[in-house]
DNA sequence: ATTTCAGATGAATCGACAC
DNA sequence: CGTGTCGATTCATCTGAAA
């Protein structure tokens, strides 16, 4: 098990492997701040008690694992209050967290983590698509997880894709209730008797969302509750360097098989849309240097209602206000902020167009 | 403030009247193990910091209320503490909570609540088909709640209406999701300035789903958060009887009015399935729950040869017939089968037009 | 009367960077 | 550290005026 690559400042770290061991000696043993983002799907501590049958009277297979067995709250809240403790240390400041659970759990996991000083940035809703229903009929249909996503502290500058994740979302904003099928089919991996090799195998799906929207390519990705891989075969995919960390050495087989088997996507697919924040800053000065406007040529606002004028020194005048196009543009609208490059237009064939489409020409030069 | 009817074994309890003062202080003169259901919408601790803008640099009219500020986690947790377990006291030993929350909020409760023995039965996901988008681009759109139900204890013989919220689904077993609207247009209430009485009003289609789901008629529900009486005008509506607490005069001063407005639907129309029906292809339920149509409206054939009634679970009654609008329409006209969406009619400006007009709408909403 | 469009609004932990 | 400036950013629904 050897890393496959290193990274500036990340000198110990063994990218691209799975770390044999408890996950809280094991994350101990890394440096700290050297991660940007964990996925954590820890112990729900379900506490089942007797077996489940369908109508048809073929017997559930339950989540009755030794890894899932704890003693009382207390004992399951000091593993959470460990193991999140642990995986504070090793984030980078922007770095973030995602973690997963059920009603069982999760909540006893996101008061942790508001104790420790994460920050809380959304909750998202896992609806099932197809959930296994309620053979009683004694309560609702359980058809969702939860997940909560998490900076290290309040004001971190943690990583978001908006943009990626909106044209995920045919262009519609994502929101925090994401529906996708559970893992099934030719996904779930299988071991060599056939049986399922691990019982909570979650889909690739969920983790493709996670890693596009939240991490960069290059990104290193920890998953301290690694089972079959899921976390490390998805970074793999979409160009992220991967830890994962696991006890049993069954799941560690699964994975290792999985792993090699994954191919990375190639760069151009790993694009992903971007905003506008992350183009150059082009000051409306340039404009006028440039020769894109002159001296005295005219603005229009948006709404027509206004008219400023350009000075050299790439101020405007718009009545008695003096200024930069945004500060002209609020002032006249009474507003407490206003984007000049959008609130403006020149005319340009016998049309009214902001003169953002000047800045574009210029930005568009710049990439050349 | 009186009590409009009497129940045995709860002599002293006002029912059906706002109690004036601090919950805590209000519930702890209750008699203990009095109450079948609470209902609870306590403040979230939402921790806005600065205003917010939207791109049209409109302001958002935050919850900024003192009664939504808490000092920190600590002080949060002990309100938390008190108001759970002078609630826990008042509970019937078969009774049951429901507490609603955001991320801000949630995962306190559901710790505490299982800290002080609630057994929790289901989380919920209220989904809104209508959210306030995430301005800034810099979160997923906030576009859920979490609601909690969970036994007084473990073992507790809970009342679940199993049939009634399958009927409701049309046939399909209720999911821990639930998508519906906010609460806006006509619903909403306001004060005398015009402006929303209650910055967190709930919809009633919630609480429709909560009350039938979870109590019997005659039942006894309590909700410590009173607020403009979401829930006590549909306990009322259902035929439930309520007591809530609410501290503000102003609020308490608007939901008695919503509450001498509210009429009781007619004892028929209370009446839930407890045989199972036919699956047909779209909920119809979700027009009553919806407030599309009320229990004991009347729905008329097509032909206008036959009425029916509209009862609360999304059934209907024609003549001797009770069951899905499909298998009542069929029955009155002696045919094999039949679509209740366009045999049934509702008189609207005077005309008489299919349900499935009001189908459309949910469905044009469900598209998002 | 009907359609269209502009405006308003909802439980929201909603910048980045230079100086 | 604070302060000032640039400039990026919204979806579904309801209301009411205008056409």
């Amino acid at each position: 098990m050897t890393s496959t690559h290193k990274k500036k400042g990340a000198d110990a770290l063994p990218l691209n492997t799975i770390l044999e061991g408890d996950c809280i000696e094991m994350m101990n043993s890394l440096p700290e701040a050297s991660v940007d983002l964990i996925f954590a799907d820890p112990p729900y501590n379900l506490q089942l008690k007797g077996d489940l049958h369908r109508p048809d009277n073929s017997k559930v297979d339950a989540v009755d694992d030794h890894w899932d067995q704890f003693s009382s709250f207390a004992a399951y809240d000091k593993f959470t209050k460990d193991w999140l403790a642990a995986a504070r240390r090793i984030l980078k400041p922007n770095g973030a967290i995602w973690v997963i659970g059920s009603y069982h759990n999760v909540f006893r996991m996101g008061a942790e983590l508001q104790n420790q000083g994460f920050w809380i940035l959304n909750d998202v809703v896992w609806r099932k698509s197809n959930p296994m229903p309620n053979f009683r009929g004694k309560r609702l249909t359980n058809a969702h997880e939860t997940l909560i996503w998490a900076s290290k502290a309040e004001g971190a500058k943690y990583t978001f894709n908006y943009e990626a994740l909106k044209a995920l979302n045919e262009g519609i904003q994502m929101r925090s209730d994401w529906v996708l099928p559970i893992c099934n089919g030719g996904e779930r991996l299988k071991d060599e008797n056939g049986e399922k090799a691990h019982p909570t195998q979650k889909p690739e799906s969920l983790l493709h969302r996670v890693i596009l929207g939240t991490t960069n390519p290059g990104d290193v990705i920890l998953d301290p509750f690694f089972g079959t891989g899921t976390t490390g075969a998805v970074a793999k995919m979409l160009g992220r360097d991967y830890i994962g960390i696991e006890r049993e050495e069954a799941y560690r087989k699964v994975a290792r098989k999985r792993l090699a088997a994954v191919r990375r996507f190639d760069k151009e697919a790993l694009q992903v849309s971007t905003s506008k924040r992350a183009q150059p800053r082009v000051p409306f000065g340039q404009l006028v240097e440039r020769g894109f406007l002159r001296p005295g040529d005219e603005l229009y606002s948006l709404n027509k209602r206004h008219k400023a004028k350009v000075r050299a020194d790439g101020t405007i005048v718009g009545g008695e206000v003096k200024g930069s196009i945004h500060q002209v543009g609020a002032a006249l609208e009474g507003a407490p902020s206003c984007n000049g490059w959008t609130y403006w237009c020149i005319k340009r064939d016998g049309k009214e167009v902001p003169i953002d489409i000047l800045r574009q020409q210029i930005r568009s030069e710049m990439n050349n």
